[in-house]
DNA sequence: GATGAATGAGGATTCATTCAT
DNA sequence: GATGAATGAATCCTCATTCAT
């Protein structure tokens, strides 16, 4: 129930959010798109940032889960790329509000809330780098560097996305995962 | 000479902004950094949002004119690309704190000045864009979709210096030029 | 039973008006040191202010009550007010936090509830007034001005137990009842 | 100049305080009593409760350089007192607003602040026992609890302020000076 | 051209009170 | 009678911008 509120106030935000920035987007805003009372926000949230913060861990949580899930079914690095790529991007394509708000508005800056969206950010990058681990001990990826390899691969994600959901055009998402994936054909051994 | 204020308020505006957030940096700020009065910032600039989207026009305006010049000694598209990404990430490396602003603040999005950012961010992409229609053209790229090609380039780039300012671990903007070509390579005929 | 629960309430608000001042009180806060829920309280008091002013007038009417049988004992009015101080300091000393309350919290001023604290406090002031004038008339004392003599004798305990209370040096209440008895010493005839 | 607005915040600060208590006092109020806009008072106070804090340390300040200055004058105690009382009375006669916020806003409670206003209102009772000691040491004074005595007589001198100003009945304060040395006559030797 | 005090609109947050369960 | 989630008015404080000196 409580987490229903928390839902809806989330999802309320990520639309203002996405039109406005958060730094435009009024706490009234939120709870005007919510249907709510400013005041019922607080019952939920501790803070504007929290709520930003939220939007963050939660998404970045179920990201994290899904490939979580992936992993579990064994399966060769290329292909879980594709289905991770081919999943985030076609969500992001039928929410792209949710999308503006997970590209542009990590960088906030203050306190400590926006430490931990860096932490959730940074905790996907870490998944990849695993994930890229994982390829070269099974040999089938070179010995790159993987670090940088994850670093690199989620800012070409997070580049297109942007533009996609920015300029608008959407369409790129469409194409975006087979072209993320013929790009870095070259680290499969 | 107000050229020269102006950089000199752009520069003590680089600094601050990249500490606190452009939407955490208040007009005190900037003028303390710069040694001059509130006041007088508004001799050289309309409003904080001119300042901001100073920063980018200036940059980009630099970048932009250094990939003209390099169009000029008609290098091997690849050539090209590898000088252009060496001087940007050592440039970067040099004054992280500037590129702390151009990746982070970008999106602070609010009425007119918002809007020019975007274009000078898109002018860059554009300008590569229009590198790898050459590139096709001269026989050098394969046929790729060279719109969403420059989109990708772009971002993985903004990534790379995103993750290597904020973490902070500039040593990666040293492997970074080469590490992106070697990506890539598969373009290239 | 429906008493029993407003003095519940109004101990557990004597608790924390104690620790962090009306103003600075939430009726959430009452409610938790009551181990009720807040709705509650308003089943038994109209507003924040009435269970201020409830303590007041709760405990006014006490010393008044113990006044009135005072005086059925037609004591000397040196005795009358010796045990009337007595027994005033050493429940304020047992009960400090009631006693920081009734000193420092009888002017939060607004509305109504503000004009009967007033009363409440004033209505002892007249007591003391009264017992002055009996003490004149019975030619136990001097024919001095009994209302400042009122005045004064509560302030001065007033002052006392605010000090004693907040430093707070406690002990000053034990010796207090005896010291003011002293000060006073050259009205009775 | 600055400690020109500084005072002229007090001022009307003062003036509203005294009518509505400090907790239901808006720093618009005050900016409309000083004729000032709200965020002007911010670039002489830090924050509400420093205006009030203020206007405690100013006028205990101007006491306490009284009572320096009286000091040098080597009175006799009761002469001292007597003049210091006197001029205290008066000061507030013809200042009822000060007088008020001065009794009855001293318990804000809240934070620092709060403590700074304690301190203030404390170093006038050490002050005054300092006083009582040197009688007793002058021989002036009988040997009592000089401490006790410090408190009790800054209590009695508070109790008839407030009653005075609060009901009104301001003509208290003239005859208080006289009355209040009439009451510790018997302390002197 | 430089200054910085004055301005006041704007927004996050709090909290007494209500009322459906 | 008890509950506690929902409400939204109220208020402190910030800060971009102006303008008299």
């Amino acid at each position: 129930m409580a987490q229903n509120n928390r839902n809806k106030i989330k999802k309320a935000a990520v639309e203002v959010i996405s039109k406005k920035g958060f730094f435009n987007t009024r706490m009234q805003d939120i709870a005007d798109e919510a249907n709510l009372a400013v005041g019922t926000i607080y019952n939920y949230f501790s803070s504007k940032d929290e709520v930003l913060s939220y939007i963050f861990k939660n998404e970045m949580q179920r990201r994290m889960e899904y490939m979580s899930e992936l992993k579990k079914e064994n399966l060769k690095i290329k292909e879980f790329l594709n289905k991770f790529l081919t999943r985030h991007f076609s969500l992001l394509a039928k929410n792209p509000h949710l999308g503006r708000v997970l590209v542009r508005e990590k960088d906030f800056s203050r306190g400590e809330e926006s430490g931990k969206i860096k932490e959730h950010m940074n905790s996907m990058i870490d998944m990849l780098e695993m994930i890229f681990d994982i390829g070269v001990k099974r040999e089938e990826i070179k010995a790159i560097n993987t670090h940088l390899m994850a670093v690199y691969f989620f800012g070409s994600m997070q580049g297109i996305i942007e533009y996609a959901l920015t300029e608008p055009e959407i369409e790129l998402l469409e194409s975006a995962p087979d072209f993320i994936l013929a790009r870095i054909n070259d680290i499969f051994i």
